[in-house]
Order: C-alpha cells, then structure tokens, then sequence
RNA sequence: GCGAGUGUAGCUCAAUGGUUAGAGCACUGGUCUGUGGCACCAGGGGCUGGGGGUUCAAUUCCCCUCACUCGCCCCA
C-alpha cells in the first residue's frame, strides 16, 4: 500500500515555501502597520455558522464544504472561508465593546470540495482582513491601500483593481427586481446556468462568461444607476480616496460576489497569467453579516486574498544556503567542534555539516552541493597547530582561523561581505 | 457534478505487437590517499499506474478503474 495525499491537497516543498513565507511576511507587517492585529480562528465550526453567513443558496454551502458529524453527533464544517468565523468571534467576545473599530487579521488554510485544477485546490490557503465596525469610506479606501501596498512588496503589479458597489438594504432588492424583470424579457439567449440563476441568484448572470449573455448584460441596467443617494456618496467617496492614494482602478459594473453577504462596495483583483483563475484577492463591504449572525449592528469590510495563487506570481526565491560547511576529518574533530557549531548555530549562523563520515574531497562536495560560503576545514594537522583552514568557496583563497577563538572570528569572517 | 487530455527510472522524455524497455539530468563510486565545480569511466535504480480482454506474443491495440493535468461550473 502506497499512500498518496488527498486529492486536490497538497504538500508545498522547500523551494516552493519560501515564496508563500514571504508573502505571509509582507502581508503581516503591512497589516500591523495598519493597526490591524492577528486573530487565530479554529479550522473547523459549527455547520451552521457557514449555511447562515455564506449563504444557504451559494455553491459553497450547497455543495462544496466537508462536514461530517463528530462523535457527539453534532454537525461540523471545515471552514470555506475565514469572514464567518471572525465575525463570530467578534460576536463571541463582544469585541465591540472594546473598541469603536475592531481591526483583525487571520492566514491559514481553508477548504472547498471542488474539482481541483490550476490555481484551485480543496485545501488551499487565504491570508485575509476585517474591519468591523464602520461605514466610512475612507475604511474601504484603507482597505484597498493595503491590499495593494502587500501586493507592492511581494512584487506582483501586473494585476488589475476591479470595484463596484452592489448598493444596501436599502436600494438592492428593487434593482435586484428590476434586473430581473430585464432578464425576463431576454431568458432566450441566456444559457442554462443563467436561467437557473434568474431564480435563485439574477445578479450572478452578470458577471457570466458565455457570450450569449454576455450580449444580454452589455444593456442589462446597471447596480450603479439604481444606488441610492447614501451609496452613490459612498461610492464616490471610495473612489475618490482610491485616487488621491494614486492606487490605479477601473469600475467594472458587473463585477458580483458570489457570497450573499456583500453590500456596497466588491472589489476584485485579477490577473491574466494564471488561467481560469483569475481572481487572486477579493472582497468587500459586508454591512450586514454581523447582525445576521445575532451581534450588533456592525458595518464592516474585508477581503482574502489567495496564497498560493499570488506566490505563483511572485520570483522563485531560493532556500537558503549554509553560511559555512563545517569539513571535519574524524571523530576527533567533531567531538570538540560539535559545541563550536551548536553555539553559532544559536547565534543564528547558518551551520552545516557532513553526517556521512566521508572524507574531505567527499565533504567539499557536499558544501558546494549545499552552496556553503566558507567551509571550515579540521583535521588532524589543524588539531594539531590549533588553527582552522576557512576556505572561501567562491574564489578558494584560504586563511586560517585560532580554534580556540572560532566563536569569536568566525561570525566576524561571516559578516563580510 | 460535467467535458477533454496524459500516465514508462527521483526529474524531463524516447521506443517497438516479437530477445535483456533506453537517453539526458540527478544519485553512488572511481580516475583524484587532506581540498568542491570540469572531464572521462563504471554502477544502482522500472510489476511501462492498476485490473481485465484480443493475440502464439501487449509498454504498444480494446474495455474498465485509479491518479494527475487542463477546461466548464464556482471561487481566493
């Protein structure tokens, strides 16, 4: 029996991490600087909190969450997204006493039953932010500065802002009528998918690919002629804010989120290098979830952003290489040697060694396979005249080390450049 | 859930209805006894994804299955 991992899971190996840590790094330092502070959600909840925060009609909820029963026979969710568990922390832990806003963070792994292909997997990894507790504008604008300034210092900038305002309360469910009373008149050209959807979700025919209703959209009306006055200010406001941040944008009316929580302003940012799978961060206003899921009143905005499609945008970075090989020729050199490395190694040098036992043409191979700046080389004679050979593996010049200072001399060796 | 493609060495890929399935890279050892990359030589490594069928004979042709990849749906 060979065991395999799951479809759709993967394992990330050294070379592929370091891209994904960095993105985690950027996105953690950017966020702090924010004001925004890390909350560790559990990976599982009850399957209730998602049927009720997603959406009970989205596809995430009607067929793609693992739930199972636990041994008490109560029904759990591993978590599609992170929005709904923050929220009911927040909810939990009556954040909003706390606080005016409450600015939150989270990364980990989520999981959707889907097909997997490029870009898409069943347990993938979203790194994402909350902030709950205003309308403002200048919070959605706060939003997308962050957002972007991650996305800045991982180095993908051949991306695209996309934002639109799907309206509130107040002003959607009579657009979400009269879009459908529009698409009434047209079911005929709309593909299968869309007339299903002309029940159960009409705004979704929006953002369809298929080019027959893509001809029927062209002319459907648009969200933005139907806001009300207090979102047509909002809206204005984002946009504004957007601008003075020099943060580059386009308005894509029919740009709709697929999790039924979103009011107000959506937004997405795609890509075109990674196929089907264009969306590497999405998110938007979610006025009222908090409420829905029995907290206060509690206007808040969020987005996730897709971890590994990003890193697959980002340059391969290098797993890191010793700073030096320790070369030792028998037993005798290592015995004393081995508290040298260890304290160095706690002194953050990055520390090799051959556990094979050869000798020391087979010793300098590996360091070079390693890609070792120094090897320090001990045998017999160094023992001997208590001096070490540091060899400088790029340009082979050699000089000798005092064995009895090498914690001292070789951190300053090491330093240089 | 639906559709298409691909499964041969650790990786990238050849090959043929017929002797022992090959190459490059990688790996191990040697030429080279305490000094790496280069070169040359040698070596290990494969149930040709699995099962069934056709055939004297299948890695090759057919069916099933599994896995992977890509697309649809949906999404980060």
């Amino acid at each position: 029996m060979r065991f395999q991992s799951i479809r759709g899971v993967k394992d990330i190996l050294p070379g592929e991490i370091e891209a994904v840590q960095r993105l985690e790094q950027a996105a953690r330092s950017v966020f702090e600087s924010f004001g925004f502070s890390e909350i560790r959600i559990p990976i599982f909840e009850v399957t209730e909190l998602f049927a009720r925060g997603i959406g009970a009609a989205t596809d995430i909820v009607e067929k793609e969450m693992y739930t199972f029963e636990d041994r008490d026979g109560k029904k759990i969710t591993l978590r599609p997204e992170g929005t709904a568990s923050v929220v009911r922390a927040y909810i939990e832990h009556q954040l909003n006493l706390k606080a005016p806003v409450t600015k939150l963070y989270y990364l980990g792994p989520m999981f959707r039953h889907e097909r997997p292909q490029a870009g898409r997997f069943r347990q993938f990894y979203q790194i994402g932010v909350e902030a709950l507790g205003t309308d403002r504008p200048v919070m959605d604008v706060e939003v997308l500065a962050m957002l972007t300034a991650v996305l800045n210092q991982v180095g993908v900038t051949a991306v695209q802002l996309e934002i639109n305002s799907l309206g509130d309360a107040a002003c959607r469910p009579p657009y979400r009528k009269t879009l459908k009373a529009y698409f009434k008149t047209h079911l005929a050209q709309l593909c299968e998918d869309c007339r299903r959807r002309h029940e159960t979700n009409p705004m979704r025919i929006m953002d369809c690919k298929q080019e027959g209703c893509m001809a029927v959209t062209a002319k459907a009306p648009s969200p933005l002629d139907h806001l009300c006055g207090e979102c047509m200010a909002h809206f204005q406001q984002v946009k504004d804010g957007l601008n003075r941040l020099k943060i580059p944008f386009i308005v894509n009316e029919r740009l709709v989120r697929g999790l039924d929580y979103y009011t107000r302003t959506a937004f997405e940012v795609t890509t075109t290098k990674l196929g089907a799978q264009n969306a590497i961060a999405a998110g938007g206003r979610y006025d009222g979830l908090v409420e829905e899921l029995g907290g206060p009143p509690t206007p808040s905005i969020g987005f996730a952003m897709g971890v590994e499609r990003i890193a697959s945008l980002m340059e391969r970075i290098e797993t890191p290489k010793p700073d030096v090989f320790f070369a030792l020729l028998g037993e005798e050199a290592v015995r004393p040697m081995l508290p040298v490395i260890v304290r160095l190694r706690g002194e953050g040098v990055r520390v090799e060694m051959d556990y094979s036992g050869g000798g020391l043409k087979k010793q300098m191979g590996l360091a070079d396979k390693l890609g070792a700046r120094y090897t320090l080389i001990i045998g017999e004679n160094e023992l001997k005249s208590g001096k070490a050979i540091l060899r400088n593996m790029a340009d082979k010049s050699q000089t000798e080390l005092s064995l009895s200072e090498l914690t001292q001399l070789l951190p300053e060796r090491l330093r240089k450049p």
